[in-house]
RNA sequence: UCCCCAGUAGCUCAGUCGGCAGAGCAAGUGGCUGUUAACCACUGGGUCCGCGGUUCGAGUCCGUGCUGGGGAGCCA
């Protein structure tokens, strides 16, 4: 089955005799001149091929007559400069091999636009259309993006797991994992008895990797996960998944100064990388999904970032004559309104914010020396918000220890995460990105549910 | 979870004051053409989301449930 890929022909603008290309028809326009234009997508690249049929092929009238939109096809030709206008070669088919017909009474897609919500409902088809294929080879190269930005920079790739024991990340509601039969849970003073089930012990998806990655920071140096987390959240926005991957990377001997660093140079690295490699995507979703994701993201990479404390912006947004749903006043956690507001409309450009309040921030973050802000950072941009959160982590046992107990929770579950602090602790920072919310910021679509394949949220497992 | 909006042909939608179920696209048939998500003509196509109620009469009004969307909260 040797075939050449449409995005080879067309990149290299080939030209010559004994090409094979495999495809799904997308449309045909039949000519009583004797020979049909049929317009051949195979997934490489957003552009299809368009394929001359003779009617002189003996299964012209029986076959090629009869393709329609969802067919795939084999075509064996020669590759010509096209007389057309609207494309620079096209095949000029000795023979076409129909692979699979699609009938077309009822194959749901069609040539023209449907909404994202009626696509949702045929995800296995979906990939099919312009948009959902920009969008999976995007994700593509986003992934490898990532991947080449931490390996470049000598970080370890590590494997945190999926299923874990401690229900004591903090990072929202959990999905339980049991081998239990539902119908006849074992119980003990009518609380769930685990210890007969599979792990012998309650068991929970990750909600993030982050005290892990810490583990292996503290002995690699620099390390990142990229996997899925799950939240068990009741969730139903146009950002939120149950299912969705994350990118925390964690560093050794790095301070909240080096995270910020690192963060700003990550963002910039993967729109660079998309803009330079997904040319031809992303000026689909810049002219069909929003007008402003080219110069959104070439700006974000030639700008500086405004970097303010917590502090600082709560002075600005108390000063300015904007009226705000929610009041400002120190303490408070920012809203997206009052983030968008900061990067909008003051700066105009994205800002890396410092110092939160301890109060309204994660257990495991540095207590600052004013004993009431914490290091976190939260990168902010334009339309999104917060896209990147992190923090230099607590390395201090006692401090540790104590913000533990203050937070209510059980320093046993933590026994091993304080052990770190007892045995050659070191300075060390880390953030997590979701990678679905950078991906909408990248491409500029509107629904969270439309740049993962097979969306996770409440009520749907659906495919 | 809360607030708001929507659900009518395969898709996208219109449907006035409660009075015969509509359009565009898609599909089928025919025509035309180096076409460009082609174009022209004709034809077929309906559980008006489900359940209950008001009414002589409900796509339309009321109640309720389900599904989808937008926003909020939670967050990534």
């Amino acid at each position: 089955m040797q075939r050449t890929r449409i995005a080879e022909i067309l990149s290299a603008e080939k030209t010559g005799t004994g090409f094979t290309i495999m495809g799904w028809v997308r449309t045909k326009r039949d000519s009583k001149g004797g020979f049909s234009f049929i317009e051949v997508n195979d997934g490489s690249c957003l552009s299809g091929l368009q394929i001359i049929a003779d009617e002189k092929m003996p299964n012209y009238k029986d076959e090629v007559l009869k393709l329609q939109t969802g067919c795939s096809v084999r075509a064996f030709g020669t590759l010509v400069a096209s007389p057309g206008k609207g494309q620079k070669v096209e095949l000029q088919a000795q023979k076409i091999e129909v692979l699979g017909w699609a009938d077309p009474e009822v194959y749901p897609l069609q040539k023209k636009r449907h909404s994202f919500e009626f696509l949702r409902t045929i995800a296995h088809l979906r990939p099919r259309t312009n948009t959902f294929g920009a969008v999976a080879r995007v994700r593509n190269a986003m992934t490898r993006a990532i991947h080449d930005f931490f390996q470049e920079r000598g970080f370890i790739y590590l494997h945190t797991p999926i299923i874990t024991g401690s229900d004591c990340e903090g990072a929202g509601e959990m999905f339980k994992v049991t081998s239990f039969d539902l119908d006849q849970v074992p119980k003990t003073d009518g609380h769930v008895d685990f210890a007969g089930d599979f792990f012998g012990g309650p068991a929970n998806l990750t909600v993030s990797g982050q005290l892990e990655a810490e583990i292996y920071a503290l002995a690699l140096g620099d390390v990142y996960t990229f996997g899925p987390t799950f939240r068990a959240e009741n969730s139903n926005t146009s950002r939120h998944l149950a299912e969705f991957w994350m990118v925390e990377p964690e560093m050794a001997f790095c301070d909240l100064e080096g995270d910020a660093a690192l963060a700003v140079e990550f963002l910039k690295y993967i729109f660079s990388y998309v803009l330079k490699n997904c040319k031809e995507d992303m000026e689909f979703f810049n002219r069909f999904i929003d007008s402003s994701v080219l110069e959104t993201l070439e700006n974000l990479v030639s700008q500086d970032f405004e970097h303010l404390t917590y502090t600082d912006g709560i002075e600005i947004l108390s000063k300015s004559k904007k009226t705000f749903e929610f009041p400002v006043n120190w303490g408070i956690d920012l809203q997206s309104e009052h983030e968008r507001y900061l990067c909008e409309e003051v700066f105009k450009k994205p800002v890396v914010m410092v110092d939160y309040p301890r109060e309204i921030k994660a257990f495991y973050m540095k207590l600052n020396e004013d004993g009431k802000t914490v290091r976190a950072m939260d990168v902010l941009v334009p339309k999104i918000g917060e896209i990147i959160g992190g923090s230099q982590r607590e390395d201090d046992h006692d401090t540790l220890f104590e913000r533990i107990k203050e937070m209510d929770l059980n320093p046993d579950d933590y026994w091993w995460y304080l052990d770190l602090r007892k045995f050659g602790s070191v300075p060390h920072s880390g953030f997590g990105l979701g990678f679905e919310r950078l991906i909408q910021f990248v491409t500029g679509l509107a629904n969270i549910r439309d740049v993962i394949p097979f969306p996770r949220t409440p009520g749907n497992v659906s495919f």
